[in-house]
DNA sequence: AACTATTTGTTCGTATGTATG
DNA sequence: GCATACATACGAACAAATAGT
């Protein structure tokens, strides 16, 4: 094996791009802070306005700042957030290179350990969010939408009961998937997924019994999952029939 | 709560992104295809070619395209891969909002059922790649580098044995970041992850043991586990060394 | 309310580098 | 070598948004 490697001509807004990243990566750049502005920038890496302009669209597609218009405009950095990678998962979907079958079997391995976790770990306070958040999720909604962003909630709130940030990164893209088959179903989301259907979950949890709470979990996802695979056909005919 | 929604200044590259993105999503431009050349995009689009390369770096950004130099060149469309994903995964490590212990405990959760989806679903095809990959990773290795290279091989495979996409995201992300922590650390790697450590979980794939495969690997996953999270101070140390 | 300064957003023109035929 | 087609890069200018005076 030769100990060269290729050389290939890399572009300026690359370089651009690495150097900042790494800037904020490293924490030489703290979240919240100003970057110079474009003219700046170009000033102190010598480049053109254009090849600053091009690295921070790489950086804002990555989530690593923001960029605000008018006089105290500017590039700021920030705190990296899931939302990226969920929508990354998303695109996946989207472009049909996971299937809905994948994603339930995952659900369905992850949900009950989430629960599990969330049983052993929950505080008061955890103890509070979750039992609102239910309540909350039990009452009459208004709207499909609103129906399924108080029953995903509960999810969320497990996720983040059991502390582990790759758990909750995981629900986040599976809830944000199932949340787009749900809604190019029919209205009919309450009488598919009742009210009472995370109850057993909660109460298990908030009792401290993991392997109850897991139990619940298990049964819960297997009863949805079913109904999520038959609304995926309908949601992939809607799907290309927008895009003739 | 309001039924409107707030108003922000689109930018004209963002609109060009999602026009390109849906057309690339829905399948009407399909992998493989070249786009218009930047001077036919921004007459199409009726914007200036700086907007439409803003848009282009973006889409690129998100693996959605590839833009080659050159005569032939210009944007192609790419079948999307699990690369971009995996490198946000690894950000997010990079930037301590994922701790190693939370990567351990989700890799202890899928590794062995991943093995026991392996033992269940493989094929005679599937069975001659992995065994293939186990001697190569049991011969002498030149480098750490290739060392690590190899015996992850052997992950990746039993994860597109069991056939489920999302699985296989996952081991990528969760390599990519092992493989970055382990190398921080001395090259003392083949001590700590000793050649024959695969081989109970592979021959209880080639056996068809499900129960079997989850087990080895379950235990593979725990031994290696406590290496990896001692490890990681080393990273993060020569991380925060890098910076200053 | 009007003006000004600052900053990003957008465009144009032009020059250079690179790959193909 | 030469012509062609393309991305890459730069500079200058003006438009639009935002905040302070």
């Amino acid at each position: 094996m030769s100990q060269f490697k290729p050389i290939r001509p890399s572009r300026v807004s690359d370089e651009v791009v690495k150097q900042l990243r790494d800037g904020i990566l490293s924490g030489r750049l703290k979240a919240g802070e100003r970057l110079p502005s474009e003219r700046d920038l170009a000033q102190d890496f010598e480049v053109s306005r254009v090849a600053v302009r091009e690295a921070l669209r790489k950086l804002e597609n990555s989530g690593f700042i923001c960029v605000r218009h008018g006089a105290t405009g500017g590039a700021f950095v920030q705190e990296l957030t899931f939302d990226h990678l969920t929508m990354s998962f998303v695109d996946l979907f989207l472009a049909e290179r996971i299937s809905i079958e994948d994603l339930y079997q995952v659900r369905l391995l992850i949900e009950p350990e989430i629960a599990r976790l969330a049983a052993q770990r929950i505080t008061p306070e955890d103890a509070g969010r979750l039992l609102t958040a239910l309540e909350e999720e039990e009452r009459q909604s208004q709207s499909m939408e609103d129906d399924i962003q108080r029953k995903t909630t509960v999810h969320f709130i497990l996720a983040e009961i059991c502390r582990n940030k790759f758990f909750e990164v995981l629900v986040r893209a599976l809830m944000e998937v199932t949340r787009r088959v749900v809604l190019a179903g029919s209205p009919d989301f309450n009488f598919i997924h009742p009210a009472g259907m995370h109850r057993p979950v909660v109460e298990a949890v908030l009792a401290g019994d993991a392997q109850g709470a897991a139990e619940a979990m298990r049964l819960h996802a297997i009863e949805f999952g079913k109904t999520l695979i038959q609304r995926e056909k309908t949601f992939r005919e809607k799907q290309s029939l927008s895009s003739s």
